[in-house]
DNA sequence: AATTGCTAAGTTTTT
DNA sequence: CTTAGCAATT
């Protein structure tokens, strides 16, 4: 039964908690209590005799899935919030089209491409493709691409782009391999097309929740009515003001038109902020307010008034960086606040080096967040291809990468012909391999070394995809029977270098196992959750190293809240950023902004400079046009020499800050 | 096969 | 100023 009390909901959370039937859509604001409330709502249906089987919460990212069956096991049983569905899109979308991908004219062991595969392909395919005078970006290629599947709009006929898009999705099915954009674009392929399959999946879900509304594109909007089309029991939990993902693909008008795509929907605001001071919400409703397309909604908060906001003008980057750095320090100091309450956020990574830069020389901890993941690094990738060659040999990026990995006497021209011989006879580059009239064209040698490694991955299949205990061991014999190990660490520079990639290699092996014990789905299995879930290495490393100062991307921090938020660079050029000018997505800027304003419990500092190095020489810049826009009554300007120059006495600085605290209630 | 040197470009990144 | 990608070189 469930342990949770209606009445600890505010109205507005309480009335998207209990609307149980019909099209939902609760424009959840900023620090309103968004996971609550859908949590919640699950815990209240099952508590009206709802199967927890037939409810599903979709979610983008793995971490707030599993925040939310974390909340949920606080508020019924365990075996109860196991029953419950909680997933991300894709992967929803990939336990459709495992069950039936195979009308699609895929083989159930399909691989998924990612976006390092995905450039590799494109750029094979601009090279076969593009004349003499042509030129393409990949990446440009790349995005292209996979925008006009999430839009579900065709390229633009007759252009290279469309040529190479064609191309691109001919070769991926060839290689039994569907990229991100696939996995939501065949799953609605799939359930458009297969009358049973699709009346199964809606039978499956009488209710559905939708987290992050705000940022779903065409696809997951098709998605989410194919699901729905039965029962029309589907809650959205969005912010159009914290939409951010445009450039992804993200559609804002499936929340502006949500009536469009569900009719009659019941609509729920939740404007009671339980993050903010109201000074800051004031702050950021002004700012939000100079949008023309949004729901209206006005955040309010019950904290108290709070600090000021101060924005800050620096005379440059360096100073800028210096000031934040020194500041936390001396706040720290103070006492009463952890390293871990304070967070610079910034619109570019780039920003992060000179405060990377202070904090060090200051010794202050801090932890930035984003920058390359480990999947990203050579070892990891090396060995999931072997696994994934093992699992779906026709997976040509996968083989491309281990193919001479370690060096085995397969040259790169060897590769090259063996691509063409393929591409030609429109076959994958394994078939090309075993193929008697390709090793034809080679020298024994050659025949031998290819011969030699064909063995190698027919010797290591069976075993490593047959089900078992220890799914790590058949992968642990072939990379010591090819000596990756002595291989990689030839290729170190140095002895910790060394170690550390060895040990990323006995890691992902030890998480296969660890795989092993809790799935059955084999390595296939765990390949497919690797793809869909590369957090989860951050969140280990947060674990040890969660103290500090955290630096991070406006983007990045949407979701994240701290006590004391310093908004560095807010100048026009950088915030709006002078591509967003071009591209006409100023209001996808400004809702960036506020959602970094959003981001702040207690304080908020803004800054912005009159000089910036950029392109290694300094240039002059002016503050931000959204510095207008805040409304004055809560803000504090000042310069930064005047600041500094204002000594502010001990007794002074408690006053002020026993005040915020008499204030806050602590 | 690996290193060196040149060129060009320079947001944001949930899967 | 960096840094990534690529071509040319040893």
């Amino acid at each position: 039964m469930a342990r949770f009390r209606l009445f600890d909901l505010n109205d507005a959370q309480r009335a998207a908690v209990t609307a149980t039937d019909g099209p939902l859509l609760i424009l959840a604001g900023a620090g309103t209590g968004k996971t609550r409330v859908i949590t919640a709502r699950v815990a209240y249906l099952i508590g009206q005799g709802a199967d927890p089987a037939e409810i599903v919460a979709v979610t983008f990212t793995n971490k707030a899935a599993n925040e939310m069956r974390a909340r949920l096991e606080g508020m019924i049983s365990r075996e109860q919030a196991a029953k419950v569905t909680m997933s991300t899109f894709h992967a929803l979308c990939l336990r459709i089209l495992r069950s039936g991908i195979d009308r699609l004219g895929y083989k159930k062991n399909f691989s998924i491409y990612d976006e390092g595969d995905q450039i590799g392909l494109v750029k094979k395919i601009i090279a076969a493709t593009a004349a003499k005078d042509e030129k393409l970006d990949p990446n440009l290629a790349r995005s292209a691409i996979s925008k006009a599947k999430n839009a579900g709009q065709p390229l633009a006929p007759g252009t290279l782009v469309r040529a190479v898009g064609e191309r691109y999705d001919l070769e991926l099915k060839r290689a039994n391999a569907v990229d991100f954009d696939d996995l939501l674009l065949l799953a609605v392929r799939l359930l458009r097309e297969q009358r049973n399959l699709k009346q199964r999946w809606q039978q499956r879900y009488r209710y559905l929740l939708v987290d992050e509304f705000q940022d779903t594109n065409r696809l997951q909007l098709d998605l989410i009515a194919l699901l729905a089309s039965k029962h029309r029991n589907v809650a959205v939990v969005g912010d159009d003001d914290q939409s951010i993902y445009g450039w992804r693909g993200a559609d804002i008008s499936n929340v502006l038109q949500f009536e469009r795509h569900f009719p009659r929907p019941k609509i729920v605001t939740l404007e009671q902020n339980y993050r903010s001071t109201s000074a800051i919400l004031f702050t950021a409703n002004g700012l939000i307010k100079n949008n023309p397309r949004r729901r209206p909604k006005k955040l309010w908060s019950s904290i108290g008034t709070g600090e000021q906001i101060r924005i800050i003008s620096c005379p440059n980057d360096r100073e800028e960086a210096r000031f934040i750095s020194e500041e936390i320090q001396r706040n720290r100091l103070r006492g009463d606040v952890r390293w871990e309450d304070f967070a610079v956020l910034f619109r570019m990574n780039a920003q992060s080096r000179l405060l990377e830069e202070n904090l060090r020389r200051l010794q202050i901890p801090y932890r930035i967040i984003g920058g390359k993941s480990f999947f990203d690094r050579r070892e990891i990738k090396d060995v999931l291809a072997y696994m994934t060659v093992l699992v779906n040999p026709h997976d040509d990026a996968s083989l491309l990468r281990i193919i001479n990995t370690p060096a085995r006497g397969i040259s790169a021209s060897t590769t090259e012909m063996a691509v063409t011989w393929s591409a030609q006879h429109n076959n994958s580059l394994w078939q090309a391999l075993v193929s008697p009239e390709f090793r034809g064209q080679l020298s024994a040698r050659t025949q031998a070394s290819l011969e030699r490694f064909v063995a190698l991955i027919e010797s290591y299949t069976e075993a490593a995809r047959k089900p078992q205990a220890e799914p790590a061991e058949p992968i642990r014999r072939l990379l010591r029977e090819i000596d990756y190990i002595a291989e990689l660490r030839r290729q170190c520079k140095t002895h910790d270098e060394a170690e550390s990639r060895e040990e990323n290699v006995h890691d992902v092996l030890r998480d296969l196992n660890q795989y092993g014990q809790r799935a059955s789905e084999g390595l296939r299995g765990f390949l497919d959750e690797i793809l869909l879930d590369q957090e989860r290495e951050e969140e280990e490393e947060d674990v040890e190293d969660r103290r500090g100062v955290t630096l991070i991307t406006m983007h990045a921090a949407k979701g994240l809240e701290f006590p004391h938020v310093y908004i560095a660079g807010v100048e026009e050029g950088i915030l709006p950023h002078d591509r967003s000018k071009a591209e006409g997505s100023l209001d996808e800027e400004r809702r960036l902004f506020y959602v970094g304003i959003t981001r702040a419990m207690r304080t908020l500092t803004i800054t912005h400079c009159y000089a910036r190095v950029r392109f290694g020489s300094s240039s002059p810049c002016q503050p931000s046009s959204f510095l207008k826009e805040l409304p004055p009554d809560h803000l504090q300007r000042t310069n930064l020499e005047t600041l500094l120059n204002t000594p502010v006495s001990e007794a002074s600085a408690k006053t002020g800050f026993a005040q915020l605290r008499a204030a806050l209630g602590m």
